[in-house]
DNA sequence: GCGCATTCTGTAAACGGTTACATCCTAAGC
DNA sequence: GCTTAGGATGTAACCGTTTACAGAATGCGC
């Protein structure tokens, strides 16, 4: 490391001041805050810049002030639309404020999302987006320990002393469950997804379940099935559904991708939907509407939730006050996919 | 956090370098070269790290050690399961060896690619990986001046003195469009993805175009289409080449989602593929085998490609000697979206 | 022409690590 | 027993910025 002093200003900031003969002050202030420097010398540094094809240092911007203008993410995949949608708006929204986005991916593992938290502090975040509520308990202490605000996004949780904005997915899947009850169907199904560290999931069961019960209807243990994120798994679980000696008339679904695998299977077993089965999704992803039939669903307006995710961070960051709960509207949209019971079933 | 009693060692390495009455020095070598120091002073030093709760900074750690064992991706589009499956395999190499990846997305502009390099490079990326070889002209100068290497993925170059990691999209072309002559189809379609500012689109036309001339085969202009990536382009794209007078038997689509959206289109006509048309796709994504009919389509293994591309770097970075081209292989992979056209057509 | 309030700039001390080099210790070689 | 090689540890200079603070320049009223 020691270094004769041979040649100074070698690069970077020393450089570009060197060049325009002026002190490293007047640059990063004409960098960092333009209307503090003169216009002519705010010239001068801004041809010494081009001249010398200067980049900032972030690290060594970061050490020095103590803000990165970065935002982490943890994810639990990013292999999934919903997921990637949010990310991209809200990598978006970053941008048009001059913020970025460092990403990581949990794997729906909480001991991973603890790391990655770590991780992202250590890298100097001055936030933290969380997907839902369902964290490492060692998590909220790391973030108060460092002084690292952070928001749940994907859920609505008004009762909690920490912000997140997100859809009532208890509310919402009740109103789906409650979709198909006014259709006048009593023998309803659940598809839904992996509970386990995934709080959307547990909360849609919820209000599934709720739903039921309110209407004084009986959810045989049979009658729902829990399947990972793939296809495959959700047309074993339609096999299953529809292969029994007892089954249901209709089914709800914990997402589309579920529900497109349910679709499949009833296809591929005779079945005809809505005629013989009716189902619901969850999400209302792009080609939703495209299927055949087209999928009755929830859906989730996701980018306003990821960006506004982003927003209260930033905002917060800059010292505004803003709503700590924010609750985006969910809307059923009724396609194709669902209809009254078979007259002999009812 | 810490008394009032101004003194030195706030925190930090430093802090736990007191608590562990050493020098910061061992603390250092004790998180980056374990071996370089007794037994007893590295279980002191992990003692005091615990007991403080000290995590590494990694931007002062990069201003000193000048790396950063991190990577930077620019891709189009997170919003795309191909790339979102790509990142997803490299995120998922690199934490395997102790590196972290810096994500962006350009929206297919090369300007914006140009700044996120730039971007990146500021922020102390150890390596780049770029997609295609599609760039901003004066991106290739600016990796060089700032030394950052780099890697384009998804495409096959082997005259090119920089390296790359992907599958010959022109030869993935020309075997798709090979598979529906040797089913006897003469009047064959295309619908592709945007070209502008998208090589790996372009060398697929390429590769189609090749196959139809060495056949001795038209391509009349109404039968080629460009579209963007969404359902309901494709859509039209399939509208408009199926209600031509003189329609094609066989289309080739530019990726499995245009696949669908022909799929759709034709069925929604009353056209049966592949009956009346055949259509292949690109890409084989998870659900191409589950479509009705299922979809002949190109295999391409993103997961290796992307993982690879990590490896060309790290390996790099860590001075080994490594392949600077290295082509993945594709595989056509027939199911039922293709037949010999109608003899009345032949 | 002078004093004073305002700008505008420059100086230099952090920020939290790494690492070249110096120093200290221990044990083996003679 | 004395040297010395070599490993373990400490010291302190640096990495490239930001930002108090101080100093210089300017404009203004009198």
């Amino acid at each position: 490391m020691n270094r004769p002093s041979a040649k100074l200003t070698k690069q970077g900031i020393r450089a570009v001041a060197a060049r325009a003969g002026v002190s490293t002050a007047s640059v990063s202030r004409a960098l960092n805050n333009p209307d503090a420097v003169s216009p002519s010398l705010r010239a001068r540094i801004a041809q010494a810049i081009e001249a010398v094809g200067y980049i900032p240092h972030a690290p060594a911007r970061i050490l020095s002030s103590r803000r990165s203008r970065t935002l982490g993410a943890i994810v639990p995949t990013i292999d999934n639309t919903m997921f990637a949608r949010g990310i991209a708006s809200l990598q978006k929204y970053l941008s048009s404020v001059g913020y970025m986005l460092f990403l990581t991916t949990s794997g729906y593992d909480l001991d991973v999302e603890l790391q990655q938290a770590r991780n992202l502090i250590g890298r100097g975040v001055d936030g933290l987006v969380l997907r839902g509520d369902c964290h490492h308990e060692g998590l909220r202490k790391l973030l108060a320990d460092n002084a690292v605000p952070f928001i749940n996004v994907g859920i609505y949780q008004p009762d909690r002393p920490y912000p997140c904005v997100g859809t009532n997915n208890e509310a919402a899947a009740h109103r789906a469950a409650g979709h198909v009850i006014e259709l006048g169907h009593r023998r309803i199904g659940i598809v839904s997804a992996l509970q386990r560290n995934n709080d959307r999931a547990g909360a849609r069961v919820a209000g599934f379940r709720r739903a039921l019960a309110e209407n004084g209807l009986e959810l045989p243990p049979e009658w729902h099935v829990e399947v990972p994120y793939t296809l495959d798994d959700a047309r074993e679980a339609a096999r299953h559904l529809l292969n029994l000696k007892n089954r249901p008339t209709a089914v709800v679904c914990g997402n589309d991708v579920i529900a497109y695998g349910v679709l499949l299977e009833a296809e591929r077993s005779g079945f005809s939907v809505p005629r013989d089965l009716s189902v619901v999704g969850f999400d209302d992803l792009d080609w939703s509407r495209h299927l055949r039939p087209s999928l009755t669903t929830i859906h989730v307006p996701t980018d306003e939730t990821w960006q506004r995710a982003g927003e209260y961070l930033v905002r917060s960051l800059a010292g505004e006050q803003t709503i700590m709960h924010r609750e985006i509207d969910f809307s059923l949209v009724v396609r194709e996919s669902t209809a009254p019971p078979p007259a002999i079933l009812k």
